[in-house]
DNA sequence: CCTGCTCGGTGACAAAGTCACTGAAACGTC
DNA sequence: GACGTTTCAGTGACTTTGTCACCGAGCAGG
């Protein structure tokens, strides 16, 4: 799979001497994925360190009885930092990275890792922040999912789902997991927000009509 | 404060050469708290890097309206990467560390944590297992918090705080900010431990006489 | 058209969280 | 020791959220 230097497109990379980023182009796997493939999960992890080149992966954690909620996303130009640390507290849990749309990802093997960590003050932030960036995010999910309420949850959801779009192709069963609740919650609530005129339903399809209401509601 | 050569007692610092611990110990800034001290909190972050010399760090996240949840605990020889996260994403959340016992800190200004990430390959391991081990804390406190029942997460709570002593000294509220939930919840669920004689109450101790079916609970 | 599947709606119930209030235990002070 | 104050725990009524079982509508393939 060639995708051209794709050095440029990190900022982690970007900076790097010439000579070390021809050597990064050898050492490392660059992998196209279909959207759906499972990127990683617990019984099948990448290398040490994830570049995620082109396209979203969904990162969702998965309970024994099933249920799952949907942690953050990796999109183009971040790492996915989460294989890493399975790796060094060598540690299985249940999480699982599921690509989003077509996905382009650079899988660099440990030694290169630790080389480059060495070598590259630039690198090196890059890879703090990312680290920084997911524990923080982490800390959002803790939050919402210990103190948020699910009508609240699901109004900011919606909105952030759609970017800025009307219509998001969505199931109640998506949404629900987005959330790490029960469908039928998630059905009750989008019900009550249709009856407010809020939203439109039709099947495997939601229409915002205000929002500003849901906007209101996420704040409330 | 002096308690004599730190550096001695991280796997971050102990193999690194006499010179480069010699500087650290110049520049870094050696506190000692009293338990129940706030050592950081979103309007007052110490360095860049924390160590912890001696004693328990407990850290929680606050919400709006007041109600807290346990993250994780800071153990002597470890570090708290929180406030490097926080620090590295600029971005101010409500979480905050809280002395569980007396506390001795050593706290490490920017720059020399820079300089040392350059040059220890011991250093960065450390930094990025301790990095590593708070993500993968996270991840259970979101898969506890979203998918657990509050009776076994209680009944894991009290062993864990036990320790293997059968007295535990804890107010319903206390255990109520540990598992991120409201004290009446904990106070009925103690009551119908009490009921099945698992344990015994009195006001401000807990005392556990079958520890086998608390921890039978935990897996049912 | 039938068949099987996914998606969503619903009622009854269980679990967890909220609110308001009560009284008991601990503590300091006079 | 008596008193007032504070902290801690118990309780009933209620709301919110999650669970279970089931049904029917939409949709695709033969």
């Amino acid at each position: 799979m060639d995708i051209g230097d794709w050095t440029e497109r990190f900022d982690g990379t970007r900076a790097l001497p010439r000579e070390v980023r021809d050597r990064l182009l050898q050492v490392a796997t660059v992998t196209r994925s279909a959207k759906g493939k499972v990127i990683f999960s617990p019984d099948n992890l990448p290398g040490s360190l994830l570049f995620l080149a082109e396209g979203t992966i969904r990162v969702s954690q998965i309970s024994e009885n099933g249920r799952e909620i949907v942690l953050y996303r990796v999109e183009a130009g971040q790492s996915c930092v989460l294989t890493t640390a399975c790796i060094l507290t060598e540690e299985a849990y249940g999480a699982e990275g599921i690509a989003e749309t077509e996905v382009t990802a650079i899988e660099l093997p440990r030694s290169a890792f630790d080389r480059l960590v060495a070598e590259s003050a630039e690198f090196r932030n890059f890879v703090f922040a990312a680290y920084s960036r997911r524990l923080v995010d982490l800390l959002h999910v803790v939050e919402e999912v210990a103190f948020g309420q699910i009508d609240k949850r699901l109004a900011a959801r919606l909105l952030a789902l759609s970017r800025g779009d009307s219509a998001l192709q969505v199931t109640h069963q998506q949404l629900a997991t987005e959330l790490g609740t029960a469908r039928e919650v998630v059905s009750r609530q989008l019900t009550e927000f249709q009856r407010r005129g809020w939203i439109e339903q039709s099947r495997g399809s939601i229409r915002l009509l205000d929002r500003a209401a849901l906007d209101a509601m996420t704040t409330a």
